[in-house]
Order: structure tokens, then C-alpha cells, then sequence
DNA sequence: GCAAAATCCTTTGCATACGAACAATATGGT
DNA sequence: ACCATATTGTTCGTATGCAAAGGATTTTGC
């Protein structure tokens, strides 16, 4: 009689499983966000468009603030702001009135790649969620909305 | 007349809004997440404990193989394998049979470390999704699921 | 006005992530 | 047996990400 392993849990232990847990897949998720990202965009990051996108949304603006509006912290948009502005995407100059501050600008050369790639992004999130029905695709954006 | 600005896109262009794309939300959920995380569990990483949690569930494995199931490439179960066994949580011999793959253990410390951080790994995951009904919750897991 | 607190940016250190290139080893087809 | 191919693990380079500490500047509280 092959009664090895009783299903109900001997010290009603919590069973963890790697697999269903939302932060593992949110991590894969991002995973294969990135991946989708890359095939249509491949001179950019993800985090180098945000920043761009976000420019062009809403104009100059300080280093920090940029940060703030695109979820990086200080440290992050540093070094993204770096590498925009060596590719000439960007140019910065620090405020006249507020010493510390530097504002970031979009060069017309950012601009015309934010243009030029503004269709490409809506596809990458088009077939990120392609897997998912127009009901579901709508819900599920608006609890990840929410969680975040 | 103030009619300046036409509700209806003159090039019919498309409107990105960076705060409106799925991949925007992944990222920041993600961070999230990472939070909650380090405050419940500070010692080990999302990535490290999800390595220690897939071990403990498949007993020993090879490196590779190990990265697979828990979503990493080669090079980065590579880093964080290294330092689960410098901090003696993991073990690796080299297969006798396959020389090319090494074999990586949980060590009785991790063993005992996992157990002990169980009940706050599923704390996480609940704290995560706890803005979301009961009903939300189970549904955006299952939408997640699928996108990935 | 002035000291304390807040804000802006920088730097360092650590830990993911991934692509690409590589050496060593196994496996497959013929 | 042999050779093309695949797999395993390593290394390098680049890019997020965050914590913590620090310097410079501005704002606030009194």
C-alpha cells in the first residue's frame, strides 16, 4: 500500500512554489518585455526611451525630476542622462537661478528618434500583451496599475 | 477663439503615454516588489532566494540547468551562484560522468535558511498584490502568467 | 538673518541582466 | 572512428538598479 507522502501537509507547512509567485513573474514578464523591446528598438533601452519619451512629453526639465517621472532614482538617471548625452540625444545646462540643478533637453536629433520610434513602441507593447484578449489586456493593465 | 489645440490628432499620430505602457508598469511594479522584499528578507535577494527556492524543491542540479528554471542565463546564475557558496549556502562538485557540468547542492545552512525565510517569501507575495481583491488577485496572477 | 533641514547631484559598491565570444566536453549522423 | 554540432560553463563589456555617503546649494523655521 504506496502511502509514502500524505497530501495534506504533516506540519501544515506553507508550500512555497517558486513558479506561482508574482514576483517571479514579474520578473519574467519584464524578461520578456525586454526582449520584445530589443527586436523593435535596438539602439535604445527601455529606460533610455522612458527618459526620451518622457523629454518629450514634457520638455526641459531637471535631472532628478526626470528621474522621479520615469522611476529612477537619482543615481540611475545619472548615468542613463550620461549616455543619452554622449550620443548627443540630449544636452544639459545647469539653471541659472538654482545652482544645483541641471536641466535636461531634448536635441533635435532625440527628438527626431523619439519620432521616428513612437509607432515601433506602441507595437512592443501591443505583442506584449498579444498573449491576452482586448478584455484581458485592458484589466490586467488596470490592476498593474494598481499594485504599483 | 481659443480652438489652438484640435482634440482629434491633426497627423492622426499615435499618443504614446509612457505611464500607460505595459512595460513602464512591469518595471515599476518590479520595484515594488524589490522593495517589500528587502524589508521582509534582507539577506538575500529576490534572485538568490528564488535560486535557494528552486533547489530546495529539486534537490541537486546542474548550474545551467538551475538558471533555467529560475529564469537567468548562464552568465548570471554564474554570479549568483558564486556567492551563494562563498557565503556557504550551496555546495558545487563537477559531474563524474558529464565533466562539463557542475553540480550545485544546497548546503544544510541554505537548507535551513530557506525554511526559516518560507513564511515571509509568501508575506511578500501577499503585501504585493494586498492593494488587489481577493478575486483581482487570483486573476492578475493568471493574466501574468500568460504574458510570460 | 541664521542655523537646521531639505534638495540636487555625484560617487562608490554591490547585484542583477544580457549579448557575444570562447574553451572544453558530449553527442549525433554517417 | 570521425567530424559537425550542441551543450556547459567562463569571461568581458555594457546597462540598469539601489543603498549609502558626501559636497554644494537652497529653503524653512524661528
Amino acid at each position: 500500500m504506496p502511502s509514502s507522502k500524505p497530501r495534506i501537509d504533516e506540519d501544515a507547512g506553507p508550500e512555497y512554489r517558486l513558479d506561482d509567485q508574482i514576483g517571479f513573474l514579474l520578473r519574467r514578464g519584464t524578461q520578456r518585455h525586454l526582449g520584445i523591446f530589443a527586436r523593435h528598438i535596438p539602439d535604445l533601452t527601455p529606460t533610455q526611451f522612458a527618459a526620451i519619451a518622457k523629454l518629450f512629453e514634457m520638455g526641459p526639465v531637471s535631472q532628478n525630476e526626470l528621474g522621479r517621472r520615469t522611476a529612477m532614482d537619482a543615481a540611475t538617471i545619472k548615468g542613463v542622462i550620461d549616455r543619452l548625452r554622449r550620443r548627443e540625444l540630449v544636452t544639459t545646462r545647469r539653471d541659472r537661478v538654482d545652482q544645483r540643478r541641471i536641466y535636461v533637453e531634448l536635441s533635435p536629433l532625440g527628438s527626431k528618434l523619439f519620432e521616428d520610434s513612437e509607432a515601433a513602441a506602441l507595437v512592443i507593447s501591443e505583442q506584449t500583451l498579444a498573449p491576452l484578449s482586448p478584455e484581458d489586456r485592458a484589466s490586467f493593465v488596470k490592476l498593474l496599475k494598481i499594485i504599483t
